[in-house]
DNA sequence: ATATTATATGAGTATAAGCGAATATAGTAA
DNA sequence: TTACTATATTCGCTTATACTCATATAATAT
């Protein structure tokens, strides 16, 4: 694949907070919504970028679409596993969204509960 | 350093390539816009975006101000090593650039000497 | 079939990034 | 001092990117 666009959708904090997330485990994309406090357009636009740029894969199950890190990729490019594992983790922001990560689901909430407005975590916090 | 800022800049093709040159050594702005054939100005806007990043380093002797890859940065996120020596030079246009910059190293041709029209290569070749 | 829902996409706008040409700066040379 | 030169910076322009709001799509549910 292309490296100058993967190193483009690498240069934006969104899509790297997203890849924080996902490094995790696989999220649809309410649950990215909700976790980076984003609206849904801006959620699949970022999602888009990072499947086009070959660093996300997705699986449509029922009405939810589970996006996970492209394993395929990471073996292509080992400067990207490096930077997912541990640069990521160091930006702020990155491990607050962890924190949520791990808050929402220890709660056991599900998709359909955050729409309907449950909330795990006040977005208020830093 | 900011790494959000960091991989914008890495993010771009021109400044891949300078990357990529630089990692054979240090070459003033003029060589730099020799080898990748662009103008005085855009060479200099993008040695500027690299050394605010941190990637790059510079040093003023007489009348040249010549660039060098940042060690420091390199030590600080070691996925940089890893990209620059070895994906960069999967580009095709970077390995381009390295045929250029040996035949510019074999031919003894000084910078002076650049800017009079002297010439080591057809700019014209792919 | 219709209604509902999660996600994607279109349209419009605002901001940022890249470029070429011209000018400014800072140092060298005479 | 003045003239020259390599690099940096400003200006105006163009293109790309990110965002919001609204609508379209595709699957589920009734």
């Amino acid at each position: 694949m292309d490296l100058i666009q993967l190193m483009k959708a690498l240069g934006d904090e969104t899509r790297l907070r997203i890849l924080g997330l996902l490094n995790m485990g696989e999220l649809c994309v309410c649950e990215i919504e909700y976790l980076l406090d984003i609206n849904q357009s801006n959620a699949s636009r970022h999602l888009n970028k990072l499947a086009v740029a070959n660093l996300i894969t997705y699986e449509k199950r029922a009405l939810y679409v589970y996006y996970s890190i492209n394993k395929k990729v990471l073996a292509e490019y080992p400067f990207l596993s490096e930077l997912l594992s541990k640069e990521i983790n160091q930006l702020e922001k990155c491990r607050v969204d962890l924190d949520r990560l791990e808050k929402y689901k220890k709660s056991g909430i599900t998709c359909e509960e955050l729409k309907d407005g449950k909330i795990c975590f006040d977005n208020k916090e830093e």
